[in-house]
RNA sequence: GGAGGGGUGCCCGAGCGGUUAAAGGGGGCAGACUGUAAAUCUGUUGGCCUUGCGCCUACGUUGGUUCGAAUCCAACCUCCUCCA
């Protein structure tokens, strides 16, 4: 019994310094990246997403970064299969998958498979959009719960996206999403995964570094950015796209709801929001070993633990 | 110099004699999360503790009226608008 192949892991919050840690990792091993960001996948999105520059990817190849349109949706389920596609492809060629990002749900369904579920179908929302534009969301929650009573009793009547989503999938398969879930879950991973995460001891300083890192975005262009896109693009502000960190409130400075101050200090909030709820995932998650972002000379100490990890 | 309008909890902002530790929003903190997840939703947010319909501190400052004041009065400090 051969063993399986060795993947790497490597979360942690937004500006916890990933992509650094993933440049020493690549100096040290026979890696190529993939990408576990829910918005890097967008073409064009550049600047706000941190992305990482040509250069760095001429240096180490990256895969699921610029995949599709702002205009288009991903999923949880399509990063799985695309990404365990990847990991399989990279180890054939001897190397090591390094997958690097901050999408912890993305983490969570490679590691822990997906339910068999429907798709989404943009016809099925558009339609929902619209009865709950006419009756309200807890009107749908109502529905929800006379056809699929389970799934109602955990969802708030507020929870529009959920609501949405669990109604959906009734439509589609003509069966409760309860009756779904947990069953025929497409298995783990056939890889030997080394799970590490970036977490700041100190929430402060990160809050300082997603400040000085939103106004370099800012300066980098993330308005200008913004404005081309929408240009060559017909882009509409409830695409998952334009919800992205950063771009949400790009578009309000846009259309002249807000200015460039509200702009900026909401869009530290929102960044700061989504390192906090990052932070909720990987406490929640097990089997990962933390380290410090904030200690110097952290990149070195994570990569001789997993050269020592991955030999044994 | 004169006339008027403000100063409320980390921030904005409502309250305008008692049921107010003070609506609402923002921020923070905590949590949830199965094909939108950088999304969506929830809880919590003065301090102390013997966790009690408990004590203390709190609505610019000081004093006053009142059984009782963030709410009324006076003076002072300060900010803004307008007239000179």
């Amino acid at each position: 019994m051969a063993a399986d192949p060795a993947a790497i892991l490597l979360m942690g919050p937004t500006a916890s310094g990933k992509s650094a840690l993933a440049t020493t990792l690549a100096s040290r091993f026979p890696v190529e990246i993939v990408s576990v960001d829910s918005a890097q996948v967008y073409r064009g999105m550049n600047v706000g997403t941190a992305k990482p520059t040509p250069a760095e990817r001429d240096a180490v190849p990256h895969h699921l970064i610029d995949i599709i349109d702002p205009t288009e949706a991903y999923s949880a389920a399509r990063f799985r299969a695309g990404a365990l596609r990847l990991m399989n492809e990279i180890a054939a060629r001897g190397r090591i998958p390094l997958l690097v990002g901050g999408t912890m749900l993305y983490f969570k369904a490679l590691r822990d498979g997906l339910s068999d579920l429907p798709e989404s179908d943009a016809d099925v929302r558009v339609q929902l959009d619209a009865e709950a534009a006419a009756r309200g969301w807890p009107a749908l929650h109502a529905e929800l719960a006379s056809i699929d009573p389970e799934t109602a009793a955990r969802l708030k009547p507020t929870d529009a996206q959920r609501i949405q989503r669990a109604i959906e999938v009734f439509r589609i398969s003509r069966k409760p999403m309860s009756q779904l879930l947990g069953r025929r879950s497409s298995a783990g991973v056939p890889f030997r995964l080394f799970e590490v995460a970036l977490v700041p001891s100190d929430r402060g300083a990160l809050h300082r570094r997603i400040e000085v890192r939103f106004d370099l975005m800012l300066k980098h262009g993330l308005v200008e950015e913004l404005r081309a896109l929408r240009k060559h693009y017909a882009l509409q502000p409830g695409l998952p796209s334009m919800r992205c960190v950063g771009y949400r409130q790009a578009w309000q400075f846009l259309e002249g709801e807000i200015d460039r101050d509200e702009l900026r200090s909401r869009g530290i909030f929102a960044t700061r929001q989504l390192a906090k709820r990052q932070l909720t995932w990987l406490r929640r998650m097990q089997g990962i070993t933390t380290f410090d972002c904030l200690a110097p000379g952290i990149s070195a100490q994570a990569a001789d633990f997993l050269r020592q990890q991955i030999k044994t």
